[in-house]
DNA sequence: TACATTTGTAAGCAATTACTCACTTACAGT
DNA sequence: ACTGTAAGTGAGTAATTGCTTACAAATGTA
C-alpha cells in the first residue's frame, strides 16, 4: 500500500463517517487527501469499491478483538465483554464505527451478517449459563449493545459515558 | 394542503427513509409522486425545506403521544412506557422513525434536542422513584430505547420483536 | 542499460444534480 | 364577468456527479 493509497482510505473514512457516503464526492476526497481524483479509481475501481476497502480494513481489525473475547474461559465474562464493547472503542476507531452504523440505515448497504459473529459468541455463552430462552436473550443484549454504541458514538461530548458504564455495571456485577 | 402536496411529502419520506436523504434526487421524488419537479420547490423552497416539512409532520405526531405518557400518574409506568416506546411504533410510522435514526448519523442534520422531551419525562419519573443517580440512569434507559428502536426498525423481519419485548418485560416487571 | 509494470496526473466525458423561470390552469371573492 | 392569488407545469440552467482515458513519472527486475 502506497502513502497515497492510505491517504485516500483515511480521508474517505473520515468524510464518509462525518457526512454520509452519498454526501461525499470523489472530487472532495481527492482534494482532502491531496491526490488526483483519477487515482481513487485506479486503486479502488469505483466509489463503492472504495467503501468496500474501508469496510475490509475495519473487519480485519474487529475479527481478532472478537476472537480474543471468544477465548475467555468464563462465560459470564464473555457476555459482559460483548455488552461493554461500545465503551471500549478507541477514539481512533470512532470514524469506522460511525460509518458502520450510518450505513445500517441505508437499505442498499445494510449487511445483516456483520453482527452474526458477535451474536454467536453470546448464544454460546448464554447456553453455557443455562438461560431459558437463549435466542431472545441474545437479541436483547444485541439491542443493548446497539444502543450503547449509538450513545457512545453520538453523544460522547454531551454525556458522561464513563459514568454510564459504571451505572450499567452496577446492575450486572455483584 | 393539496393532494399533490401530501403526495410529495409521503413519497419523499418513503424514499428518504429507504435510501437516505442524499441518495434521493428531487427528480425521483417528483416522478414517484406523479408531480412536476418544480412543484416541490414551489411548496417547500428547496430539498432541505422538504426534509424540514417531513420532520415537522413527525414531531406533530410524536408530541401528543409523549404528552399522554407524561400524564400517567404512576412514575414506574411512565418509565416503562418510555422503554417500550419502540415496540409500539405503528407500521405506518416506520418510515419516519427510520429517517430520524438515519439522520442521526449525519453531522449536518443531527438535532440533539429531539430526544430532550423524552429524557425529561424519564428524569422526572426517576426522581420521584428516588433513584440515586437520576441523570446517568436516564441516559442508560435512553440508550436502551435507541437500541430497541434500532432492532425494531432494522430487524423486524429477521427476529421476533414480540418475544424480545416479553423477555425485556420479565426483567423489569414483577 | 533496457524494458515492463505500477503509480500518478490532468483534462475531459456524459449524465445527473438542485433549482429557476416563464407560463398556464384552477379557483376564490367581489 | 372580472381579477388577484395560489397551484401546477415543463423546459431550461449552471454546477457537480462518478468515471475514463491518454499520457508522464516512478519503480522495479533482468
Amino acid at each position: 500500500m502506497t502513502d497515497k493509497q492510505v491517504a485516500i482510505l483515511q480521508t474517505a473514512l473520515e468524510l464518509f463517517s462525518k457526512k454520509g457516503f452519498d454526501a461525499v464526492s470523489t472530487n472532495l476526497i481527492a482534494k482532502e487527501a491531496g491526490v488526483s481524483e483519477g487515482l481513487i479509481f485506479r486503486h479502488f475501481q469505483n466509489k463503492v469499491g472504495l467503501l468496500h476497502a474501508i469496510m475490509q480494513m475495519g473487519k480485519d481489525k474487529v475479527e481478532p478483538l472478537l476472537a480474543s473475547i471468544a477465548e475467555l474461559p468464563d462465560s459470564a465474562k464473555r457476555v459482559q465483554a460483548i455488552m461493554e464493547l461500545p465503551f471500549h472503542i478507541g477514539e481512533e476507531d470512532y470514524p469506522f464505527w460511525r460509518l458502520i452504523y450510518s450505513l445500517k440505515w441505508q437499505n442498499e448497504f445494510y449487511d445483516d451478517e456483520m453482527s452474526k459473529p458477535t451474536k454467536d459468541i453470546l448464544v454460546k455463552a448464554l447456553t453455557e449459563l443455562k438461560y431459558a430462552d437463549v435466542d431472545a436473550e441474545a437479541d436483547l443484549i444485541m439491542s443493548y449493545v446497539d444502543g450503547f454504541a449509538t450513545t457512545v458514538l453520538l453523544k460522547r461530548d454531551s454525556i458522561n459515558t464513563a459514568k454510564l458504564l459504571e451505572t450499567l455495571q452496577k446492575k450486572y456485577i455483584q
